[in-house]
DNA sequence: TGTACATCAGTGAACGCGCGTTCACTGATGTAC
DNA sequence: TGTACATCAGTGAACGCGCGTTCACTGATGTAC
């Protein structure tokens, strides 16, 4: 932790500030300058740390990628399968979480994705890494195993636009969910019942299947 | 058709480029005086037509409700239900080409909508249209019948998101679809198993249900 | 421990680019008699 | 049918706002001897 130089504490300042106010504004509405204020500083140490404004949300993008990344390895070698809806809740629940999380990062990134076709390909590269993910979990699915390659990515491909649109819509102008538990289930049903056929009963006995 | 007064054959046109415009590019990269250009006119037309760029969009916008309104008017009274695969499917396809019919609109609104609150309010506004009808459609649902009502709903809202954000994801810069057919089958199969609980088995005999 | 100099961090007024928007003007179309 | 005037459609150079970005400067911290 500590041991910072002035510099980097700087540079960490604006990144915190940036993060504060992606929060509740949109990338677009959000100019150099309210960054330097959040942070208490003058407009011009800015251009001492990021080149522009899309620089700042690049190295946040970094910063979440990295963070990202450090989870996945962490989980390699874990046992990923999709075979229960347990499973599949846990997958949404780690999903939900790391947005929660990295809110800002995720607003900024979808909505800059929406101005420029430099952050539309980086959107695109942070999503197709999780797609793979999805599609490796769904082609190990017995009820998915007759599904064709192409056709598993593309409903792995399903499976992350919906959380990730429904996950952008839940959250509120204050960063939070109004219910973060009502949400996981409703997704945990519609991708468990959706991948695996079986409906998800909460609480109650597994229906004998046929 | 006919008809058209001179001034509303321009202002048409003017729409027309910017819709064309729409398709391989975003909103906020596309100047007033590119609509113009595209449109063969010179800068200062625009502004007798449109206050500004968002008035030009609002108007897009204007003409795709009305148009959706249409639809939906047309089917009152039809059945509506989602007791079957084919029922859902029908309504994803109705989704999926009315998307592509109105691929400049819906670029152009949700890419707005990530810009200013403005924009984001009127997103919400057609998204939450069509989150009722897929909440009556969900609590008509047998399968769906214990579901409370505003679980009903949370339901329905991912589901629209999902709709939204993979038709989003599918059409190129060219506006064409790859795969159509198969986006409305990985649609229709998370979609119709997620609600139903029955998995479709496209052109094969129906499973017996234990 | 003190002084002199170098580098680093930060300031904020001023500058200027890009783009939206205006406006004085031209040409076309419509109307009155 | 012709002329005179009014309105409408369209032009494009010029203007100016807003915001990103610069830069000459100040003050703080670090280093050498």
């Amino acid at each position: 932790m500590a041991e910072r130089t002035k510099g980097q504490q700087t540079e960490a300042e604006l990144k915190a500030a940036a993060r504060r106010l992606l929060v509740s504004r949109s990338y677009a509405e959000i100019k150099v300058t309210d960054i330097t204020s959040e942070a208490g500083k003058a407009a011009g140490v800015f251009y001492r740390y990021f080149t522009d404004k899309d620089a700042l949300l690049r190295a946040l993008a970094a910063d979440f990628d990295e963070a990202l990344h450090a989870v996945v390895v962490k989980h390699v070698g874990e046992q990923h399968t999709l075979a229960t809806v347990e499973d599949v809740r846990a997958h949404v629940e780690a999903f939900w979480t790391a947005y929660e999380r990295y809110l800002p990062e995720r607003r900024g990134i979808l909505q800059a994705s929406m101005l420029s076709s430099e952050f539309q390909r980086f959107h695109h590269g942070l999503r197709d890494r999780l797609v793979d993910v999805w599609a490796d979990h769904i082609a190990a699915t017995p009820a998915q195993a007759d599904l064709p390659a192409d056709r598993a990515r593309m409903s792995a491909l399903a499976v992350v636009c919906l959380l990730e649109s429904f996950c952008y819509s839940q959250f509120a102008e204050d960063g939070t969910a109004k219910d973060a538990a009502a949400a996981i289930e409703t997704l945990t049903a519609l991708i468990a019942t959706g991948l695996l056929g079986t409906p998800p009963r909460r609480g109650g006995r597994a229906r004998a299947r046929s």
